[in-house]
DNA sequence: CGCGTGATTGAGGTCGGTCAAACACTGTGG
DNA sequence: CCACAGTGTTTGACCGACCTCAATCACGCG
């Protein structure tokens, strides 16, 4: 079935850190409120960390010491059952954290699924940051809601859409954060992706066929896929 | 199909607060951080109000002007598809906390399953709370967090368990909150179950006789259930 | 008692999974 | 430059877990 392998857990290279101005800052959204004219506690505190590609992050079970914030790259989230079933449960871009389970053990494992920059901050620095930088708490509470509500969304899409709904869905919430631009990049297998929606390898891509022939979707050369009909997309989808 | 009818939203009565000392507090676990001999700055400015069975507590798509924590009975949260399929996020009971997504409108629905008492607090009284003492944010992070964590395992079953497995998990996790005691109630419909775990209600009735007629579960009077052998449900839900 | 609602059981259909083969792409070595 | 292997994607044929539709059952209530 899967195979879920990935190499080793140290990261290719450790930049020394704090470099507060070299790091790109997540964009402007609720969910990613750092903005770019705001100061950036976390950033002070963290070390950069490259990953390759496929490389482990972190396992679940592992003890929790740091949580990360994506700089650039795109990590994949997931839990296993012990027969090796796998549930993706979000994919990570620029801006997102992981990590931020008040656990002392992580509770899913994360792996680059592109070479990946990721700011590392160690729990007991973030503890102290939290002491002595109240705001900082309100900040994160709005980072973890707004993780919760995709979470919420996911559930629904997991529990009750059609393999096609899961499919537009899942396009076009990669499309509104990817943003303007009607071309989004999808770096991740089929399997992952049927990983992610609940779905196997084969039904993704029988999906992804059918938008085609639709002329729903384009894809593009390097695994970047146009949304030629968004509107269509989203009846689809089922809203949401 | 469903029918998911529930009767006008105004609750039964709105006793006066605050009443600190009247209300039952939440249990210590990491999910429900208020422990009894702790101050509690939210009951102090929470109205109490008491909703039917089957009353609405507030609609997706409503302002969302409060957040509201479970003081007795249990609630049950949901978001629709456009056609009338349901995905119950997840069952309230005391102590739990809802509303807490920071968007200006809910994004489900919560409705009282049982008669049950709830503490509503007022949007902008949370967040003049939140400025005046800082720690309560780090709070309400560590019970976002630990709904976060619940939603991850809720999107594993969802997307990667069976029928069977997915019903023991649930009997399981219903367990593991009412703690000790190996009965639990089970005040919801065979319809909301089937909602919450992504099935049909058939399904689940022919899972609840499976686990009956393999000695797992004992169906006991009042719709509470048994679990005769906590072990071999475990084992069913492939852990979590 | 008769009705209404929800749970259970049965029979049959279907969507998506499973197994397998063909295909496409990429890098490697001759 | 091609041959080839290796990996991931696509397509096909078949199957089964779960859904659908429907009947029966159980329980509470006027």
């Amino acid at each position: 079935m899967h195979a879920h392998t990935a190499i080793a857990a140290q990261p290719t290279r450790v930049l020394p850190g704090p470099q507060a101005t070299a790091m790109p800052m997540p964009r402007m959204t609720p969910s990613r409120p750092f903005a770019a004219n705001d100061a950036d506690p976390l950033a002070a505190i963290a070390q950069l960390r490259v990953f390759d590609r496929e490389q482990a992050i972190f396992a679940e079970g592992e003890t929790a010491d740091a949580v990360f914030r994506v700089v650039d790259g795109m990590i994949r989230l997931y839990k296993l059952l012990p027969d090796g079933r796998r549930q993706i449960i979000g994919f990570l871009q620029a801006g997102d954290m992981v990590g931020l389970a008040f656990a002392d053990r992580y509770l899913y494992s994360a792996e680059a699924i592109t070479a990946s920059t990721v700011q590392r901050v160690p729990r007991s620095q973030l503890d102290a940051l939290l002491d002595s930088q109240p705001s900082l708490a309100r900040r994160l509470l709005s980072v973890t809601t707004s993780e919760l509500v995709a979470a919420q969304d996911q559930m629904l899409l997991l529990g009750r859409k059609s393999a096609l709904e899961k499919l537009a869905s899942f396009l076009l919430a990669l499309s509104r954060r990817a943003g303007a631009g009607r071309a989004i990049a999808l770096p991740m297998s089929r399997c992952d992706i049927a990983d992610h929606l609940g779905l196997t390898t084969e039904t993704v891509s029988r999906g992804f066929t059918k938008l085609k022939t639709s002329r729903l979707i384009r894809i593009l050369d390097g695994g970047r896929v146009e949304l030629l009909d968004a509107g269509a997309l989203a009846e689809l989808a089922d809203c949401t």
